[in-house]
DNA sequence: CTGAAAGCGCTAACAC
DNA sequence: GTGTTAGCGCTTTCAG
């Protein structure tokens, strides 16, 4: 019943005009449409401005299915992602739309909610029947990860932030480098050490964690363990009171803004002050950092700007064009009242 | 040259395996092949069998471009937005992103930056070359309402939120209802009056602020001149301050969460507290309403469901199935520390 | 239940 | 420059 209403619903569709509506109408053949339409040939101006009109009337748009069909060139890019609401991700997605949209390709979205291999599969499987230009994905946490992993090799890929690959051209923000200078910043303040709450790492490695911990190191300061925190905020609140109970904290340097909020919740609620009894530091500079009470210190990632390199290296990767296979880009240091010179607690 | 390398790209990408090779590793037609894939037709046990095994030695992907050439059938849908990465945009898509995948579609999205014409057409043009199941518009804006207006009529359309749309299914949360309990609660409080400050309206009426004003009417309270904010949490800080300004001000409304930290933020500027001075309520809950200092009394508004309840709505206008043309729910209270009854101002 | 034949809308090769 | 011919990978008749 569903599919008889469907077969209606073609019959309707069917009137979209093809190619050769717009041919018979400009009265030339079906080539000479293709051609104005791809500009791949010379046409006479008098065909070409028939043809122009007929497309106008009809108000014709050539189908990308038939057209990726016979030249086997497609318009059309995939990003994976693990998440596509929070903020990170969802300024970096807007980065790439925008970019792509701007080269006139169009954009699919899929969401990798585990790095479960079955999972994967499922997930990607309807994506890559499409016809795809290439892909890009985002390679923040783990089903990103794994989702690189499951790509075709024949398919033009970027990879966006995380651990660097071999092989596969890459967009990245240092963070390493910058939560380096962030944690310097804090133990130039004064700071005898500075803690960690990490953020789910993609891997092993985490480059906001190791650029921390090559900055103690360097400074000969103690390493504290790290502390573990989910992508919800909420998740920093347990933790801040941890910190808060501990008298020897007196600066936190959490893996993104919104756990840094929750941290700085779970201090205030067991009554100690930011920055007066500790000093906390978020990463990525997020839309309501500077609305917080107190402003929070944090280093600005710019995702939609990485987003659209990413952008430019999979155009050069799917024309083989460029040698650029690896861009980078260093966070800055936004400074506010967050942090501040330790004090005595108490 | 980057013509020659495409190419290139071509001939690598041709090996993907087709049907006929699945055919003749299979030993059948191609036509049976088509109705394992299809499960349109019945097969024999053993010839589905072979015709599996051969699927998965070849790893054979069926080409959704072929596909949709001959069936005049699409399983991708195109979510047209006038932003993705704030939080109500972002979390309506992800709910649309997951009901689509689970039935097997493939979301493409578009962003509409303005609602000037030819910047719609511009933006959508691509997306409408695309063979599409159907639309889901985000119409929280006034690009998702021009946006609406540009679909062909005989694409299957789900609008979800901002006005009521004639001829449309469309899906949307209460925000009128909502907004009206919330300012009766403030008014319950004992509060004389209830300030409002809204963020940009998709059109003339705005649920919120309607809802606002009827509870105010219907209550026989005066109704102050609305402020406007931009989409920019930091729009508030101003607007905040302004309200600081005014002793009569001791209760607020605001049209969003993020507004409402803006709002908050200057009123703490201009020396006064939240909620002892002057009472802030928000709406949408954004996850970090709760971690604000004071948290953030609002409603609750599902927009991962809306998105999920917009995809099934167009999933019945494609198939012609249902007589449900609109789905609504209405967001719930949360009452927070942001509001509290009034006291005299210092 | 299964195969042969036709053709979706478009571009690519080739004549002229 | 422009038309003719062929065919992309698949589903859909239609025979049998």
């Amino acid at each position: 019943m569903s599919n008889r209403r469907a077969a209606d619903r073609l019959d309707e569709r069917r009137k979209n005009p093809t190619i050769s509506d717009v041919a018979q109408r400009a009265g030339v053949s079906v080539p000479t449409v293709s051609r104005v339409l791809t500009g791949a040939a010379r046409v006479s101006p008098g065909k070409r401005e028939l043809v122009e009109a007929a497309i106008a009337e009809l108000d014709f748009r050539p189908s990308a299915a038939a057209r990726v069909l016979v030249s086997r060139r497609s318009q059309t890019i995939a990003v994976i992602a693990g998440n596509t609401s929070r903020y990170g991700y969802a300024e970096t997605i807007r980065g790439i739309e925008i970019a792509a949209r701007e080269k006139g390709y169009t954009v699919m979205i899929t969401v990798v909610e585990s790095a479960d291999e079955d999972e994967v599969d499922r997930a990607i499987s309807a994506t890559l029947t499409q016809a795809l230009a290439g892909v890009v994905v985002l390679k923040f946490d783990p089903p990103g990860v794994a989702a690189l992993r499951k790509i075709p090799g024949n398919l033009p890929v970027v990879a966006l932030s995380g651990t660097r690959e071999t092989g596969v051209r890459q967009a990245v923000l240092d963070e390493a480098d910058a939560a380096e200078e962030l944690t310097r910043y804090l133990l130039g303040l004064g700071h005898k050490t500075v803690h960690h709450v990490r953020v789910p790492p993609s891997r092993r490695v985490d480059g906001r964690t190791s650029g921390w911990k090559r900055a103690l190191v360097n400074a000969g300061a103690p390493v504290p363990p790290v502390r573990d925190a989910t992508w919800d905020p909420k998740s920093g609140v347990a933790i801040g009171r941890g910190l808060a109970a501990d008298p020897e904290v007196t600066a936190v340097f959490c893996g993104n803004d919104e756990i840094a909020m929750g941290v700085m919740r779970g201090i205030v609620e067991a009554g100690l002050r930011v920055p007066q009894d500790i000093s906390v530091a978020g990463f990525d500079d997020h839309p309501l950092a500077e609305l917080w009470s107190p402003p929070l210190t944090t280093a600005k990632q710019d995702f939609a700007g990485l987003g659209g390199r990413g952008f430019q290296l999979l155009l050069q990767e799917i024309d083989g064009t460029g040698d650029r296979r690896y861009s980078t880009e260093r966070p800055g240091l936004v400074l506010r009242e967050s942090t501040a010179e330790p004090r005595p607690r108490r």
